[in-house]
DNA sequence: ACCTGAACACCGTTCAAGT
DNA sequence: ACCTGAACACCGTTCAAGT
């Protein structure tokens, strides 16, 4: 969406690889919890680390690459329809937590590189709309549009932080949590030791809605 | 704080280093904007890179100490005093704002590993003490201070990520942005290029304290 | 208990060379 | 225009060995 694919005009065997075709192998690798490398990449493409060069000048370009189309598998279109602006929001924030979660190595990707692809234009684009909607003027809405990316892409990074290496169900996660907060001594941190069962939940998606919720409320006219 | 310092007790040459050293010279090569590495810290050390894992069993835990020693450098005592609950949240998360964006790789160590330091647990405890000031409910006090995290450490990572490789004065790096953002086409994205001014102002301090008073306001009891 | 030498299995990137 | 061979300068980590 927004570029002009120029690969699909091409035939022959000029080309054997597209950038497409590169992302879509760097994004294999992160369904399978693995680092989408250059050299990863490139051995599952079955070719030579140096050929990616000719389709991205580093590193860095890839993983640009790779971050929209992430933002695109979370559905931008979700922040349009007829529900409420909340609800569009909302929706897309859940959608995007779940895409990255599932996705453990791709969080890390949108702190080394800028959003500057075509899918993130989009999501500016309709996060204005939404807010704009709610009766923001455009300064307000700009702001409040990057106050939720902010607190999506933050929410999901600490909680992949937080990940043991295997993954897991968010309930196992949880208790294990608990597990390792009830270590806390109450005389040294006292209001954080009555409220473990609280921290234990803060990588759930009910904080998540909760912070959400927060920050929706705090963006809304007063 | 909270560690028993066993080190300080320890004479002569049997130990000729010490955790907290080893930290120090990780925190000198983030003020130099390099990377913290295992090779880079023991080099600085003038010891070989294997030394390191007598006082650290792996990367993972020297990243934990590190951030704890970070998240001190901020002044969790910010968090305390006579000021307003709202003051206090603000003033240290504009000091930890700081602390991180003079060192850009510092950030990224917060979505690696896991805060679980004495340093992390004060500002815990500290957060929750502001927020039940407030008025908040010990649930909504524990959900509201990491909700404050969230935002601080995801608002600095996007500004790093955004960062170019040389760094810069706000000033310059907005002007930057602003060159960027206005080759956005008006008629694919015509909010967004309507309010080019202020995107280019969201990794400024003023974009980063009109969040956190909107979070602040939907997380005050309404 | 602490430090080292040597090695292993990785990285990103460059450059000259081949087609 | 596209891909490779070979190399360079990095990583984290392990393990046997030395003191």
């Amino acid at each position: 969406m927004f570029i002009v694919d120029t690969q699909v005009t091409r035939r022959g065997p000029k080309r054997s690889l597209t950038s497409d075709q590169i992302v879509d192998t760097a994004l294999d690798l992160l369904d399978l919890a693995e680092p989408p490398s250059i050299r990863g990449v490139a051995a599952r493409l079955g070719v030579r680390p140096n050929t990616l060069y000719t389709y991205f000048p580093d590193r860095a370009a890839l993983e640009r690459a790779i971050i929209d189309r992430l933002l695109g598998l979370a559905d931008p279109a979700l922040l349009t329809g007829r529900r409420s602006w909340r609800r569009r929001i909302e929706d897309f924030a859940c959608a995007l937590r779940e895409v990255l979660l599932r996705r453990p190595r791709a969080v890390g990707l949108f702190f080394t590189a800028p959003m500057d692809g075509p899918a993130a234009g989009l999501v500016g684009e309709r996060l204005l709309e939404a807010f704009t909607t709610a009766g923001l003027p455009p300064e307000d809405a700009s702001r409040a549009g990057y106050a939720v990316m902010v607190q999506v892409l933050g929410s999901v990074a600490l909680a992949v932080a937080d990940l043991p290496p295997g993954g897991g169900r968010e309930a196992d996660l949880v208790a294990e949590r608990r597990g390792r907060l009830s270590l806390i001594d109450p005389s040294l941190l006292p209001l954080t030791a009555g409220t473990v069962d609280i921290a234990a939940t803060w990588n759930t998606e009910t904080q998540f809605r909760w912070q959400l919720r927060a920050l929706l409320d705090g963006c809304a006219p007063r």
